[in-house]
RNA sequence: GGCCCGUUCGUCUAGGGGUUAGGACGCUGCCCUUUCACGGCGGAAACACGGGUUCAAUUCCCGUACGGGCUACCA
């Protein structure tokens, strides 16, 4: 069921790594679309040509990808709206600003950025700590409204620098019903005249974003909770226009704060918390601006997905594992929360952990392939396979596949001696030899009967498990955790079983 | 400082004028088990505070406190 009507974007800024909360931001948008069978689109917010990085927007592209809620509209996607790189769109925001100005509902400023800062530190040292360009202050700088026409005119044709600012009405209320918080009110008289076209001729976010929102026919901007007190001007701008009968509809995120202290998740809580904050690996120069991701802390995407859902939202229910389409289904605005969610990695962990179980073994060995091949070790598909079956049950990261079963790997490096000692002597040694030889005259090598040779074994000599299970499993793995022992024998084979029984032998009689 | 938004277990949250305030993560006890894990069954743990309104308030209103965001020719 698709419905023209219901188009959403998602608007990121090539500034660096796109972090979680503007995965969610995304993801949001995604799930809105899909449920309302809407569209959802990119569109790169790349105005600010001294924060551009290059590597952004691919890595943005990339992330949505990895996710696998990629938009169908954007750079590089098609779409009839495009550009969808602002850039690419810089001469049009220009001719909407100059139609503002004509029209009264904005002028030409001259006052530099210097300027600026001087009068602001001016005011500060009067005593007046919060000096913004206003309906009021705006008659004692230099703009077209203070300036004579002709001065203005002779200012624009020598080619001076100047900016177009939005002129906010004086003593109007602005009021918005936001999908998430209700309505909210602002006083004009508390706003300043915003920047709409800097003097490189890029226009600033406010103006981009209401230029292309309107021109893209977006119906619902939900966005983070940042945008909010922004809004009053982004509705006097589409008041100005005369767009407010098809203006979109809002909805401010709640955002994604710190999992202790104050504020909101930054990029550095990363390495704090030895925590990915971003989808994907990014490098960078400096050494501490680079990040590995979710992806190469072993997440699944869909783990990444339903945990992200859940932060800021809900469905009111008390299921919580959601597929994506379980998630597109189920979606819904009003059911938003709205105050902020503290990142909480150790649920985001318990996510993954469920997601792996379900998994299918073949696929997790796909992903566990590249991790084995990293670190060097040969093994066939098959091992690899019956070795994520057994292991699964046990593992929250795919990178636990590699650290917590490496002796299947590279054999066993350390011993737990402490549990040997307080188990071998002797006596068990003798049991235990006989154990070993057992296992090697085996001709049925598979974990059943195995188990059904030894426990006979041990019934007939009058033994108890106790004693030779662990020790069986500490020659095999080095530790007393891990899987079924003769499932571990059988996936280990014959000859690499004998060959750690004896080397444990002689390692238990030197210990 | 000003403006705006918010506040239910440690965390994510459900709920909503009269409930034993529900679930999940984490913590913890027991069971299962040759170990670890998985799984199952339990436990501790919350309505920020003060005033109203009301027969009744955690729920509605107002304050206060606390938290968050914004306050750039950044988004």
């Amino acid at each position: 069921m698709s419905n023209p009507n219901i188009r959403v974007r998602f608007a990121p800024s090539p500034t660096g790594p796109l972090h979680i909360g503007g995965v969610r931001t995304a993801l949001y948008n995604y799930l809105f679309a899909k449920k309302m069978g809407g569209t959802f689109l990119l569109r790169i917010e790349d105005t600010d040509q001294a924060r551009y990085v290059p590597r952004a927007e691919e890595y943005i592209i990339d992330s949505l990808k990895w996710f696998g809620f990629l938009p169908t509209e954007g750079p590089g996607m098609g779409g009839e709206y495009g550009p969808y790189r602002q850039s690419e769109r810089k001469a049009m925001y220009g001719q909407y600003a100059t139609q503002l100005v004509e029209n009264g509902k904005a002028y030409y400023a001259f006052d530099t950025p210097e300027e600026l800062d001087a009068k602001r530190d001016a005011e500060k040292a009067k005593g007046n700590h919060n000096f913004r360009y206003d309906n009021v202050t705006r008659n004692e700088m230099k703009n077209s409204l203070t300036l004579s026409a002709e001065e203005t005119q002779k200012r624009l044709a020598s080619g001076e620098d100047y900016t177009i600012r939005l002129k906010v009405p004086v003593g109007e209320t602005v009021t918005f019903t936001d999908l998430v918080r209700g309505e909210v009110s602002f006083e004009t008289n508390e706003l300043d005249d915003k920047v709409l076209l800097k003097g490189d001729g890029m226009p600033t976010y406010h103006l981009a974003n209401i230029v292309d929102d309107h021109l893209m026919k977006i119906s619902h901007v939900i966005r983070g909770e940042e945008w909010l007190p922004s809004t009053a001007h982004h509705i006097l701008l589409y008041r100005a226009f005369e767009w407010e009968a098809t203006m979109p509809q809002f909805a401010h995120l709640p955002l994604i704060l710190k999992p202790v202290g104050n504020g909101k998740l930054s990029k550095r809580d990363g390495a704090k918390f030895n925590m990915p904050v971003f989808p994907l690996a990014w490098e960078a120069e400096q050494a501490e601006d680079s990040f590995l991701g979710f992806k190469e802390f072993g997440f699944l995407p869909e783990a990444v997905i339903n945990f992200l859902a859940f932060l800021g939202w809900n469905p009111g229910t008390e299921q919580e594992i959601f597929s994506v389409s379980e998630l597109c289904e189920a979606f819904s605005i009003d059911k938003i929360g709205k105050a902020g969610a503290r990142f909480d990695y150790d649920k985001a962990k318990w996510f993954n952990q469920q997601y792996i179980h379900a998994a299918e073994t073949q696929r997790l060995a796909e992903l566990v392939r590249p991790l084995v091949a990293a670190k060097g070790y040969e093994v066939s598909d098959e091992f690899l396979v019956s070795y994520c079956e057994l292991m699964k049950d046990r593992v929250v990261l795919l990178t636990d596949f590699i650290e917590t079963g490496n002796y299947f790997f590279e054999g066993v490096t350390t011993y737990d001696d402490q549990n040997i000692s307080k188990r071998w002597n002797a006596e068990v040694k003798t049991s235990f030899e006989s154990l070993i030889g057992i296992i090697e005259n085996a001709t049925d090598f598979n974990a059943e009967s195995l188990e059904t040779a030894v426990k006979n074994f041990i019934q007939e000599n009058g033994l108890k498990m106790g004693t030779l299970f662990p020790l069986l499993r500490i020659a095999l793995a080095g530790t007393m955790k891990g899987p079924d022992v003769f499932k571990m024998i059988e996936l280990l084979g014959k000859d690499d079983t004998v060959g750690r029984l004896q080397k444990a032998v002689e390692y238990f009689d030197n210990l």
